[in-house]
DNA sequence: TTAGGCTCCATTTTT
DNA sequence: TGGAGCCTAA
């Protein structure tokens, strides 16, 4: 076994300075202590590719964890030849955590990281073979609001009507060919019709521009490695005899890129002449497709459906056994995700008794939904359990906010998940900014952006001004900046505020030339630039809270100054084996990598606030809900149309992630599930009406106890209203669906309340029965040619074509349409 | 060039 | 409902 391997190329990182000491590592039977068959089978395998089928709940975390320990105490496996790829920043400390305290300090050398952690790890360290000559110490790397910039720059740039070729699909078009690893011109061969070459034009150009600013996005970050590799065997093959053992978890989410990475890694090698040519390492992967809920970004569920045609001689493992819900859930889970075709069919059982029934609960509005959620809250706690066993789902983070408002009328104490993160606030973007641009001056969307900010008289014009010297001249931006005297057309007074400018940050930049820390760096840009008084002196009183989150951003700095290996998803082992000294640049890779809501120290809303012991109640969307747990679980909004969210319906495939989605949210409950959902709910503005989420009709009917019904609604709903809100409910929007344009809007004379009961009962007007190519007529958007019909009955939903006014999706149920 | 008022627009989900 | 971008006046 050749798992002892010294590490060739990778001399520096040995394990000479581990400390002796280290108790001696668990015994065989302490590491598969608790551990049922399956799990025990996982952890103990050795050899071929294996695919561990992890339902929900079975404990997968602990099997991989175990595994490590195993591979590293058992089989002698060189810490530093692990590779383990998780997911989110946070899952990686934990795994590093617990890995640790089953063997100890030696975990520190093991690779733990995400995917794009881990590919900038690697390209740094390969930066000389890219060909980008300053990638090694300064890239930058964009996230998508810098790529929006700078794809709204090149759009610009190549005169794409901007009505026609808005950044968000421009730039999905270019994720995709990215993760199918594709480069412009490639594409641009393809492209078969104008707007095709347009896309083609828009990514040639753009990948062109970042390359230019020394910028990675996302998708380049895995790209250019697996490009790396395939452009440079040798250097492949470092890494193949570096990392002999790989796991990956939630496999179901990788897209084709990250398929190329690990089967980079872990394929058989592609020179079968090469004599040098090394083992593939040990692969495993663990993950469930019907947890797969990343389609949208380039998601790929078929790697894990094909795992075992893309290896061969792979294993498959299936966990099914569920240690964290009742029966009763499970089994709801089960019937709901039945519905989903083509998948593998897989039944979590539970022996831990059937517990209670699923309460469901039909609201009058959005605010009674919440208060329902509030006083059911308000029971569990009184009956024991602590506010922070309990969590409050939703679809999209809009959603949080009637949540919000009746906790903090309550006085219960929550946190909500996700929604506006702190690294995306304007003034800590603001900031980062500044530090990139310092770092690397020929990153044109950072420098742009506080060019002007806070306003220093540099404007649209001057900065058009300077984008044509740096065109002519063939330069860069900051290089045209510095030439400010030569730019045509330039007013006097610009060119003086660019000299001031220009001044400032050069200054600034010999301070990060000498080294100094992060922090103090940061605390004098915010000072020198202007930008902390101009916020000060500001009468806004979101100013205030902009002030302290910058004082957060410099506590942030100064941690990491004084202790970069701690904090979330530190890589001490390069740190350890002095690969990297921690400076701005380091900072700067850190804070863009870990962009995650639970990693930062937002600690004024956890703890002052928050009773000793009995935590807070958790608010978060479904999607970051994977991977958590919670004794009690409210899964709220399930209208159609909400979740499923609209743009889904219609859509098999995307219907069925919404499924997977309604999986995920269920199946995080241990004891107790609620299910909520309100006949009308306001989106933006105006009440729209709902009709029952489809998932609601796929739990078993004898699993739910509904407190509260529509038939009660119908019978109750009417005083409620006339007591409760009085004059909003005049007018509303008839259609549930479709675009709730404001104008137009059909009235519901009596409650809404009202109409949904009798339209779900006995539908109050026909159900018009379309067919493709039939001819109708719409209230609001008049003439109309039947494009499609799915579902049927009060189901059925027709996309028609209105001509101008575009393709809708209507329910018919709602939709005021006439066949003609 | 900027500030302020205005309209209009939009709402998936995120490493 | 709110936020972001547009236009106008100074």
């Amino acid at each position: 076994m050749n798992d002892a391997l010294p590490l060739p190329g990778f001399e520096g990182l040995t394990t000479a300075e581990e400390p002796r000491t280290t108790r001696r590592g668990p015994t065989a039977e302490e590491l598969l202590e608790g551990l049922n068959g399956p799990q025990a089978e996982a952890v103990r395998h050795a050899g071929p590719p294996l695919l561990v089928v992890a339902g929900a709940g079975s404990g997968k975390t602990r099997v991989l964890t175990r595994r490590i320990a195993w591979l590293i105490s058992e089989r002698k496996a060189h810490p530093g030849s692990i590779l383990a790829i998780t997911f989110t920043n946070k899952a990686a400390a934990e795994m590093k955590e617990r890995v640790a305290e089953l063997v100890g300090g030696r975990a520190k050398i093991m690779w733990v990281s995400t995917f794009h952690s881990s590919c900038v790890r690697i390209l740094r360290k390969e930066a000389d073979h890219l060909g980008y000559e300053r990638l090694k110490s300064n890239f930058s790397i964009y996230d998508a609001q810098d790529q929006k910039r700078l794809i709204t720059l090149v759009c610009n740039d190549l005169d794409l009507d901007p009505r026609r070729y808005q950044p968000g699909p421009v730039l999905h078009w270019i994720s995709n060919h990215k993760n199918e690893l594709r480069e412009p011109d490639e594409v641009a061969a393809d492209a078969r019709n104008g707007i095709e070459e347009s896309y083609a034009a828009a990514y040639k150009l753009y990948q062109r521009r970042l390359r230019e600013a020394n910028a990675l996005d996302f998708d380049d970050l895995i790209m250019e490695t697996v490009r790396l590799f395939q452009l440079h065997p040798e250097i492949r093959e470092t890494y193949r005899r570096r990392f002999r053992h790989v796991l990956v978890d939630e496999y179901q989410d990788t897209n084709h890129a990250q398929y190329s990475f690990i089967h980079q890694l872990c394929g058989q090698s592609l020179e079968e002449t090469d004599e040098d040519r090394v083992e593939p390492a040990e692969l495993m992967v663990v993950g469930d497709a019907d947890q797969s809920i990343y389609a949208f970004r380039g998601a790929d569920i078929r790697n894990i459906m094909d795992f075992e045609q893309d290896f061969p001689d792979a294993r498959t493992i299936m966990l099914e056994q569920n240690y964290r819900s009742t029966q009763t859930i499970l089994t709801a889970a089960n019937t709901v995700i039945g519905n989903n075709q083509g998948r593998k069919e897989k039944r979590l059982w539970s022996d831990a008794g059937d517990g209670d029934k699923i309460v469901g609960y039909v609201a009058d509005t959005e605010h009674d939904e919440a208060r329902f959620v509030s006083s059911e809250i308000d029971k569990l706690t009184d009956g024991g359990l602590k506010a922070g066993d309990v969590a409050v789902f939703y679809r999209t983070n809009a959603q949080s906010r009637v949540f919000e408002e009746i906790f903090i009328r309550t006085g219960m104490p929550y946190k909500v998940v996700g929604g506006v993160r702190f690294y995306e606030r304007r003034e800590v973007r603001d900031a980062l900014a500044y530090l990139r641009m310092l770092v690397n001056p020929d990153d044109q969307v950072s420098l742009r952006r506080i060019l002007n900010t806070p306003k220093r008289g540099i404007g649209d014009r001057a900065v058009e001004c300077i984008n044509e010297l740096a065109n002519r001249e063939q330069v860069t931006f900051w290089e045209a900046l510095q030439r400010a005297s030569e730019a045509p057309g330039l007013a006097t007074r610009s060119q003086t505020n660019i000299e001031g400018f220009v001044a400032m940050v050069t200054e600034l930049q010999s301070m990060v030339a000498a080294g100094e820390r992060p922090d103090v760096v940061l605390e004098t840009v915010l000072d020198r630039s202007g930008y902390l008084k101009s916020l000060e002196e500001s009468d806004d009183p979101q100013d205030e809270t902009r002030v302290e989150n910058l004082g957060e951003l410099v506590a942030v700095a100064r941690e990491f100054a004084e202790d970069p290996v701690a904090g979330p998803s530190a890589d001490p082992s390069d740190v350890d084996a002095g690969l990297v000294e921690p400076g701005l640049g380091d900072f700067l890779e850190r804070v863009a990598l870990v962009a995650d809501a639970d990693q930062i120290p937002d600690a004024p809303d956890d703890d002052p606030d928050a009773p000793p012991d009995q935590g807070v109640v958790t608010l978060m969307t479904l999607h970051t809900a994977k991977g958590l747990e919670f004794p009690a679980v409210f899964l709220t909004g399930l209208e159609d149309g909400v979740f499923p969210h609209s743009r889904s319906l219609g859509d098999r495939p995307e219907l069925e992630e919404e499924r997977r989605l309604a999986y995920v949210g269920i199946t995080r409950a241990r004891q107790r599930l609620y299910v909520s959902r309100a006949v009308v709910r306001s989106a933006w503005g105006a009440p729209a009406h709902n009709p029952a989420s489809r998932f609601l009709g796929e739990l078993p009917i004898d699993l739910v106890d509904w407190r509260r019904t529509e038939a009660d609604q119908a019978r109750w709903s009417r005083p409620t209203f006339a007591s409760d809100s009085g004059s909003s409910y005049g007018a509303q929007s008839g259609r549930g669906l479709g675009t709730p344009n404001a104008a137009g809007r059909r009235n519901f004379t009596s409650a809404a309340a009202r109409a949904d009961a009798a339209a779900k009962a006995k539908p109050a007007r026909e159900i018009p029965v379309l067919e493709p190519g039939d001819r109708v007529t719409h209230d609001t958007f008049g003439l109309g040619t039947v494009v499609s019909v799915e579902g049927q009955g009060d189901k059925s939903v027709a996309k028609i074509d209105f001509g101008s006014d575009g393709e809708k999706r209507l329910l018919l149920r709602y939709a005021p349409v006439e066949k003609l």
